[in-house]
DNA sequence: CGTGATCTGTGCGGTATCGAACGTACAGCA
DNA sequence: TGCTGTACGTTCGATACCGCACAGATCACG
């Protein structure tokens, strides 16, 4: 079955109980989302969850004066929304689709009734909020600490992880949005990785040529978070 | 009653229905924090969870060099340990005692039985561990974006509100630890609010002598967090 | 096949923060 | 009264990143 149209090709709905799959079933509404869909806007109330398939989504604090930041990234493991059954139904942030793909949805109220069943699905909810939890830290706890060649390398693996095939479609100039810097500063590290022989790129197109070099050379938080996944949401989750 | 022992100082314990409270209140343990006392290390399952009154910690990260930075501050608001309901029973930070007081603690166990009940107080807990992940999200944001004056007028209002009273016993070398910067940066900082006619200190004891002057100072991300607390745990829920 | 749009590379000055070292001042204790 | 430790202040060079400006390079499309 083309993954795009295969629940379980998100971590979180394959590791559904069968019963609340086959409620679901009927409800999971397939959804395409192009790059630089906004899933939601800051402070306003959630109209569906997400379950990304092969779609990775970006959560964005935009401040003030237009500079932003990447907060956390979701991709097949996780769910977008989690404030609507964490129970504020909206959050300071932007959820934007940073590499296109497909995904689930489901109607908000659905979401928070199968919550509210307080069975499997709350525990499994909230122990995906709290490795989420863990990156939203470790993003600032990274933020402070490491270089910008770091925390691109950081930001490379993530995606990567979250994505099949090694290669990404993604701008210099996107990519310093999500961190937070100068796209002049991506190109700068873009070029070190590449003479380094870990990613070629062109145009938009990145592809990872030697991933274990990539994690030689970033910082301990991608190991931090990614050892947090796993611990929270084991292998037995996967597809 | 001194605050210390009224069990109401906290905002989540008051704002418990009475038929909880009433079995709670057996099983709530007073215990002083004194400064620098470590609530739970990173990987550690918890044994108890904490809810602060007079006291204010710190989940701070610390890194394999040995740098650090604070991730979040939770006081009389708010409790200790979210992790342990959330599923993962430990997380990679640390708890520290950033000002001593009082606070009243519940063994895990306990506190996952009545969570379990999926009652009012799971939903009081997740919308308080929601405001907790808007505070990390925005530490994230405010260390990539902010200057460190405007990261010291930011902690320094964080902490005023969980504090009784307008003065905090706290040297510049530790504030330079969970801010994750050098101490002689805190000084420069502390000095031009000193100058500014904004605070006054000497050898580890601060006053705010002018707190809107601080609030002028210091970036949008103190007013998002202020905010959202204000939000998701509303008035209703004060002492 | 050319033209405009997009993406990437480069240079330059400015600034905030770092790292390290050292000086000063106050507090409590013998 | 003086000693000792802790807290705060100052300096200086190094550096990572910013803001801006502009120059190639490649692609999409007419």
């Amino acid at each position: 079955m083309c993954a795009a149209l295969n629940f379980s090709a998100n971590h979180l709905l394959a590791a559904l109980p069968d019963a609340e799959l086959q409620r679901w079933l009927p409800q999971l509404q397939p959804m395409d989302l192009p790059l630089g869909h906004v899933l939601y806007e800051p402070g306003n109330t959630l109209s569906h969850v997400y379950f990304p398939t092969t779609a990775i989504v970006s959560l964005l604090y935009v401040m003030e004066n237009g500079a932003s930041a990447e907060i956390a990234v979701v991709g097949y493991e996780g769910i977008v929304g989690v404030s609507l059954f964490m129970g504020g139904e909206s959050t300071p942030s932007r959820a934007v689709v940073q590499s296109a793909g497909a995904s689930f949805r489901l109607k908000a109220q659905l979401m928070k009734d199968e919550f509210n069943r307080a069975g499997p699905v709350l525990h499994l909810l909230l122990r995906y909020t709290q490795a989420l939890i863990t990156q939203m830290s470790q993003t600032a706890v990274c933020n402070r600490h490491h270089s910008l060649d770091q925390q691109l390398c950081r930001w490379l693996l993530l995606s990567l992880d979250r994505l099949q095939g090694d290669s990404l479609v993604m701008t210099q100039e996107l990519i310093a949005n999500m961190l937070g810097v100068r796209r002049e500063g991506v190109t700068q590290g873009a070029l070190g990785l590449q003479k380094a022989g870990l990613i070629r790129y062109s145009r938009g197109h990145i592809t990872v040529l030697d991933r274990p070099g990539l994690e030689r050379r970033t910082c301990e938080c991608y190991a931090v978070v990614k050892r947090e996944y796993d611990r929270l949401l084991p292998a037995h989750l996967a597809i």
